[in-house]
DNA sequence: GTCTATAGGGCGATAGAC
DNA sequence: GTCTATCGCCCTATAGAC
């Protein structure tokens, strides 16, 4: 974004890349997305970001598995706040509300989602299986059965899609129940809720 | 796929390309896939795919449609059966196992997946709106409360996540848990379940 | 109805200057 | 450490023959 371009150390470049291809592959996806978008983001030429990370396909694999990290470390943020009980409601909802929080970062969501959905790509594949695998691991911690693990899964994977979809911005009709089945305190447009988690 | 290109009812060729492109789109998604590779899969000249839809965007979105529009009338034929009891475990399992037996069809899960993932692309994130609304209205005829309906098309999203990502021919370690909490009766590698479903 | 040829643009990656 | 220039490929869409 700035136009200056003076020298920086590689590790600063690199992080500030990094988040700027976070910001374009969370809208293109990685197929969707070129290099120059991510450098036109990063305010900086499309041949430094290639040889910066070598190829496209290692720079989504060290965005994908930065994003993934992310959204796992803030799980065991919470699962260190304190001791889990495993047939309490609310500490359903603490793990649930992280998630949920997570929309407001929602490129690390997208992220992930497109790295899913990337998977016939056979190195994204091979991450994002790793990656799921260790986020179910870290989601048992909380104690929970495995239907109730799986629950919380799947709860996320439909808030990716929806939020990818566009549901939280626009949502006509009976999507729009479905939306509000996801997230109770979701109302559509300026409101508290798209306040909070910077959508609209 | 043959090398015959013999004149054909437009319409004919029609669902043949739509079927070859539903292959397509299945694996490389929207942004991913070539209208070459579509054409390929067709045994057609890329010049004609293009042509007899216009663009590589009405095709995708022709394809989505199709899809969606199988799926969900998978769920109708389910709910058209016989009467469905609220309370019923096995009713449940019924629409469930619907979905489930989709998998075998892999190739329009995929591509509803992929259309939902593309929704940054306007037409398609509109699209991906009024099918998943569409979907949930569906499932509703059930007359489950909305947070069974929800439930349901959340498992149903973790599928579609674990499809793409590979997870049902290799899921090592904790995903494999994660899998069979998804689908009780899967093995990994060739077996009833693979055969059953075409996988592996 | 279907093809071949090709225009025209975009993209990933490399070379080399500073 | 970062840029400019550029190569060569691939891709969508159009033109026009059969």
């Amino acid at each position: 974004m700035s136009t200056m371009n003076a020298r920086m150390p590689a590790g600063e470049r690199r992080e500030l890349i990094l988040e700027a291809a976070t910001k374009a592959f969370a809208t293109g996806g990685y197929a969707g997305t070129s290099t120059d978008a991510v450098a036109k983001e990063a305010g900086v030429s499309q041949p430094y970001v290639v040889r910066m990370f070598g190829t496209k396909l290692e720079l989504f694999l060290a965005v994908f598995e930065r994003a993934c990290g992310r959204i796992e470390q803030r799980f065991r943020e919470v699962l260190d706040e304190r001791p889990f009980d495993t047939e309490s409601e609310e500490d359903l909802h603490r793990l649930g509300g992280a998630y949920v929080d997570l929309l407001a970062d929602r490129n690390w969501l997208q992220v992930m989602m497109h790295g899913f959905s990337a998977g016939s790509v056979p190195e994204i594949g091979e991450a994002a299986r790793e990656r799921m695998g260790s986020i179910y691991e870290t989601v048992r911690r909380t104690g929970w059965s495995d239907e109730q693990v799986r629950d919380f899964i799947s709860h996320g994977m439909l808030l990716n899609v929806l939020l990818s979809i566009g549901a939280f911005e626009t949502a006509p009709g009976a999507l729009g129940d479905l939306v509000r089945a996801c997230i109770p305190d979701h109302h559509e447009g300026v409101d508290s809720f798209s306040d909070k988690h910077g959508l609209g």
